[in-house]
DNA sequence: GTCTATAAAGTGATAGAC
DNA sequence: GTCTATCACTTTATAGAC
């Protein structure tokens, strides 16, 4: 889509205030004011607050996937470790990259049909990306159990996260991580 | 508080209505219609709409406590069969009880804080509660980590399966929440 | 690309009759 | 306890000047 670096920016204020106020309540005057214009310049840059909505998600998600797909790059090759970089990065796109895949994954029943229809197929890629890497952990006899389980409660706890740490507190997002995928995993 | 039995029914359906649409987005029309009743009568029952979402959140939170402690007095004394009982009762007052307790955990927020100071109490005896039996389970050595990690990681798990799970499919909620503490509790 | 001004519709809530 | 009628305000979005 297009993607000029106002628009970026834009994108970038808008996540905050989603993640903030939620989309229901964050009004155009709001989003405007945050970046410094007034309501009805907001609408040369958008075509209505959904395409804001949608950028915004597209770009979380967009995000996951990239810092998910690099941490899995640069992790050794274990089945253990790549579950361990899976968890790690998708605490960093929630707590130390953007607020945009906060938005993705709390407004996701706010955009309309057809541009669930559009952004689904990223979503996929990424969740598709936690189920292989769960496979080869069942594969190796570090876990048990149904893999499609399996991704869906890992990720509905490190989801969960958002509403009760706190990045700045005594536990990096890393240990945090670390500590779930020991919780899941039988005693060594 | 006020419990008229009209009141409660009217309670019950504005639960129904927060799930499906959302707090923000559910309008007093759209609660009056449902009630069969025209929107100017509904201020007889509650003061405003922050009014009707304490009252749902209330409702959510004391079904949750209250299933939950009966179905630990139902349950075996073993450590094992009480987590299981506490998740099997959580998925319940999900899915199959009413949603009010979906109400109480997704739209939290958008209680005012005096309603936040009044129902905070409720929302932490529900959570000292998991907190005591995974103690019991840790202390069995049926599981390993910090109690108030475990029990925020579990109850992610099972919040999020509002988002995915159709209790209407395969798998029932009591079979979902075995599942989930099969996976945390180190191979047997 | 931003402004002002405003349209058009919807919002929570109130008053007073029945 | 419910109705009708309506107030006061906010919302998204548009039009046209600069």
């Amino acid at each position: 889509m297009n993607a000029s670096p106002r628009r970026k920016e834009l994108t970038r204020l808008a996540a905050q205030l989603f993640v903030q106020e939620g989309f229901d309540r964050t009004t155009v005057r709001m989003l405007a004011q945050e970046m410094g214009i007034k309501s009805g310049s907001l609408f040369h840059h958008f075509k209505d607050k959904q395409e804001i909505l949608a950028a915004v998600i597209e770009e979380g998600t967009h995000n996951a996937l990239a810092i998910a797909k690099r941490s899995l790059d640069e992790s050794p090759p274990s089945p253990e470790a790549r579950l361990r970089a899976m968890a790690r990065a998708h605490l960093e796109t929630l707590f130390t990259d953007r607020n945009a895949h906060v938005v993705a994954l709390f407004e996701w029943r706010r955009l309309d049909d057809s541009a669930k229809a559009h952004l689904s197929h990223l979503r996929d890629a990424y969740e598709a990306l936690w189920v292989q890497v769960i496979e080869e952990a069942l594969a190796a006899g570090l876990i048990h159990g149904d893999r499609f389980l399996i991704s869906r409660f890992v990720l509905g706890a490190l989801n969960w996260t958002v509403r009760w740490y706190d990045p700045a507190g005594p536990r990096t997002p890393d240990e945090l991580a670390d500590e779930l995928i020991a919780m899941i995993m039988p005693a060594r």
